[in-house]
RNA sequence: UGUCCUAUGGUGUAAUGGUAACACUGCAGAUUUUGAUUCUGCCUUUCUAGGUUCGAAUCCUAGUAGGACAA
């Protein structure tokens, strides 16, 4: 039972590409696949290259190209790099920018993963000859053995994904999107490890990364000032800053945990339930749960977004943390967007099930209701949860094991 | 043109006459492979001019501004 955790035996003829980002992870994933048998091939993404938007005034890619290069060395495997900058730009910038021109706050990074990460460049992997690609995410991949009796059942294994043993870095939640094909290829050497523990290895190896400090920002990207990065595509505009009262009647709708439909919507927010309070520069530019950047002070408790409509370029706030309007019980994901990484575990119309989920990174996973109707997936909370936002995805998990997810509509 | 009230940092407020504080905003940093949240730190203040006092945001006078009452 507990060998499931385990990642896949490893098998010394096997070729894997590893993505080297610059950064301690992947240079420590590399190191174990070596030490573990594997033979390596380091190889550096280069998704974006225009500096004119990131904060730091360097050119951070040419850092971390070279310091993926030294860890090859180091390592005594292949390197070269690859440039997806097209590929990026077309199936995850553009998708930002269409995201947050229809009000949706988009998940860059979860995208990237199942359209560049395990894509593009798992394409080019295997162009290679390789038999995996690995990165250095904090999570793990296990296998199910198929029961060779189930006639139905094609292939013979199925693949788990699951946290990574380090609560506070797990990363599942990024890779939520990927699919049993991508899975399959896929191995996660540092899973098991924790981020000290990581840093130490890399020490002890003499990796030149082991003291680097974690990246952070849109991956590629880099630490960019977001409301510039958007403007280069989406023109600002002059819309009214409305706070809604907390006892506002619209609150109080969708209670009834039967009516899945009430329960699950966003809140009906209009204009004049509440008072102008403040002008923005644009509707787009906020996200529903956000504080800073309303530039409207005066307040006992601090104001927050609880709703933005793009076509109206109107942003709901309400007062304090506790407000009503931060907080839904369910949300709902059509059935278009829904997607199970456990494809045998998916749920028919009109079943129900209980999992655990979250919907944004490095939240405590909650006790919630799936339920499974023609039209799509109503996710039924147990205690409200603040800031669910259309365009974030929900992630269910199994315990540890990442079951499935879907865009919040 | 008459009477009364108010006037503190970007905003809202606090300070028995002893040399300004709290919240919100903003900025910076920490945390974070989604600029969400959270955490830490920082900036800026007593409308103007006189006067009383050892000493005034706090008292007096005038001015200015805003509000209320006032036909």
């Amino acid at each position: 039972m507990n060998a499931e955790l385990h990642p896949p035996t490893p098998n010394k003829r096997k070729r894997v590409v590893v993505g080297l980002s610059g950064g301690v992870d992947s240079s420590v994933a590399a190191y174990l696949l070596k030490e573990q048998g594997y033979e390596v091939i380091g190889m550096f993404m280069k998704n974006w290259h225009d500096d004119s938007v990131t904060i730091s005034n360097e050119c951070p890619w040419l850092d971390d190209s070279n310091d993926a290069m030294i860890v090859a060395q180091h390592l005594g495997i292949p390197f070269q790099a690859i440039d997806l900058s097209v590929e990026y730009k077309e199936r995850i910038v553009d998708y930002m920018f269409a995201e947050y021109k229809a009000g949706r706050t988009p998940n860059p990074d979860v995208l990237c993963n199942r359209e560049i990460k395990f894509d593009v460049f798992l394409d080019a992997a295997v162009k290679l000859g390789a038999n995996y690609v690995a990165t250095g995410h904090y999570c793990r991949k296990a296998i199910v053995e198929k029961d060779a009796c189930l006639p139905d059942r094609q292939g013979s294994q199925i693949f788990r994904l699951i946290a990574g043993k380090d609560p506070n870095k797990d990363q599942s939640y990024f890779l939520c999107q990927l699919n049993q094909k991508q899975l399959e290829k896929a191995l996660f050497p540092i899973g098991e490890l924790l981020k000290p523990e990581v840093r130490a290895i890399a020490k002890e190896a003499g990796l030149s990364t082991a003291e680097k400090k974690d990246s952070q920002g849109l991956c590629f990207i880099g630490k960019v000032h977001l409301p510039d990065f958007l403007q280069q595509r989406l023109e600002p505009k002059k819309g009214k800053v409305i706070e809604v009262p907390f006892d506002s009647a619209t609150f109080k709708n969708g209670y009834s945990e039967s009516d899945l439909t009430n329960i699950t919507k966003p809140y009906e927010l209009q204009p004049n339930l509440g008072e102008v309070v403040g002008a923005h520069n644009g509707a787009h530019f906020y996200t529903i749960g956000q504080r800073r950047g309303l530039n409207i002070g005066g307040y006992e408790k601090p104001l927050f977004v609880i709703g933005i409509d793009t076509d109206k370029n109107v942003i709901y706030t309400g007062s304090g943390e506790d407000h009503p309007g931060l907080y839904r019980r369910g949300l709902f994901i059509p059935t278009a967007d829904e997607h199970w990484i456990r494809e045998d575990l998916k749920l028919s119309i009109g079943e129900s099930k209980s999992y655990l989920a979250r919907i944004r990174y490095r939240q405590p996973l909650e006790k919630c209701a799936l339920h499974k109707k023609e039209e799509g997936l109503y996710i039924i909370f147990e205690r409200p949860q603040r800031g669910v936002t259309p365009g974030q995805f929900a992630a269910w998990y199994g315990g540890e094991e990442l079951v499935g997810s879907g865009v919040i509509s």
